[in-house]
DNA sequence: CGCTCCGTTGAAACGGTTCAACCCACGTGG
DNA sequence: CCACGTGGGTTGAACCGTTTCAACGGAGCG
């Protein structure tokens, strides 16, 4: 596959005519990398950004002890280290291939000369980056004001509001990487999903969520956590 | 004072020409609230964004039992809302005004045209919300990787470091609001201080902070927030 | 003067983490 | 093909940092 087709499936250059994805393709260099591999490490030069061609890719913060704490998970068509590109300071934090993935990056420079030329390719960055923010001021929200139960109540409410409210989920990765999303430890996600089984909420075959009983998740969800 | 002599102080339209000022400066609108006042809220629509003219602009979240956690304040100069001006959605956040302060108001579809006729202010735009982004990443490293103590030292380090390393600070707010700002309570913030004082890190004199150890204070900030 | 707001202090309660042990499914190599 | 190791998940018990509640002190202000 050539790096001009990734570049016409991606959502951020819709808007680009074919000239100007063109010009992209000629600057864009694909990448490869396997599972659990480094992309880039916190205080690593920014150059440039990428964009996830397959496979998902992991940004997260190392605390000194060693617990990670994740900040995004990208899929496909979707950008990141974007913030160390246009700020021109380092990247803020790490981000490894979650799968065997690979990406497109963008040379900082060499973006910005195509983004100069294109307003709407700007506007449509710009609304990236906002949504982006959005969804960092939720996190902020829900480590600091919920507790676990409230943060594990909005993830699944989340994750059935993406299949049109369906009550049965499929998680979409390990459940000691979605303690990691939440800001806790797989011992306390295992204890309070026991405890929402036994409380009727939910039931939990594995990777499958059954939501049994979707307004009291949801008030746990507002109201911070008081499993009552 | 006029809305053009504003706009002539704002960072980030500092590379725009006379002509491009004007045309802002017809669109924008001057508004004035007291301290304590509310700006938007969250959830409302946002029509537009706002860039801080004097005094200062808290912006934070709420729980459901009324704990608030700070996600920003924003001086003059700074332009905040802008999340919603480019997604198209509701703000994620509530707005006050922290002292009595002046604001100016650019409607969305206004200034979006503005914007599509000039490159340089969007990448200024792309940049200012890199560095958000990057306020945020640091916030939610704080809030779920260090202790309060830990998370206290890096801010009087912050603090410090923007007077050139002085080891005399003075407390740009309330120690209440700061205890926000770390996603903690007066409470513990007071006693935390009191055991730095008693270590001999720093002495707390009102709203003036003075640093004894700096490198034990690094220490602090770097390892999470173990007062040994 | 008395009110309110902010900060401080103490004691008790709580939510979450840590450490350790254990289970199971899976893949690998002998 | 079975033994073994590994990684993910679960469970129990002790521990710990922080919150909560209540009380109190002081500064500022009408």
């Amino acid at each position: 596959v050539r790096v001009i087709d990734h570049i016409a499936s991606i959502p951020l250059f819709e808007t680009l005519s074919g000239k100007q994805r063109e010009s992209l393709s000629g600057i864009a260099v694909h990448r490869s990398y396997t599972k659990g591999q480094a992309i880039f490490s916190e205080g690593d030069r920014g150059e440039g950004f990428y964009i996830v061609v397959s496979g998902r890719v992991k940004v997260f913060k190392l605390s000194s002890e060693g617990r990670e704490q994740i900040l995004h998970i990208f899929g496909p068509g979707e950008p990141f280290g974007e913030v160390s590109a246009f700020s021109g300071l380092d990247f803020p934090a790490y981000a490894d291939a979650y799968d065997d993935s690979s990406v497109l990056y963008f040379p900082r420079d060499a973006f910005l000369r195509v983004i100069k030329n294109d307003p709407s390719l700007s506007l449509a960055m710009l609304a990236v980056l906002s949504k982006r923010l959005r969804v960092l001021a939720a996190l902020v929200d829900n480590l600091s004001l919920k507790e676990v139960p409230g943060r594990l109540a909005t993830y699944f409410l989340q994750l059935s509001a993406r299949e049109n409210d369906a009550a049965e989920v499929e998680l979409d990765m390990s459940k000691g990487n979605i303690a990691s999303l939440l800001g806790t430890v797989p011992e306390t996600l295992s204890r309070i999903l026991n405890r929402m089984s036994k409380r009727g909420i939910l039931r939990s075959e594995g990777q499958r969520i059954i939501i049994l009983d979707r307004p009291g998740l949801e008030e746990i969800a507002r109201e911070g956590g008081k499993l009552s």
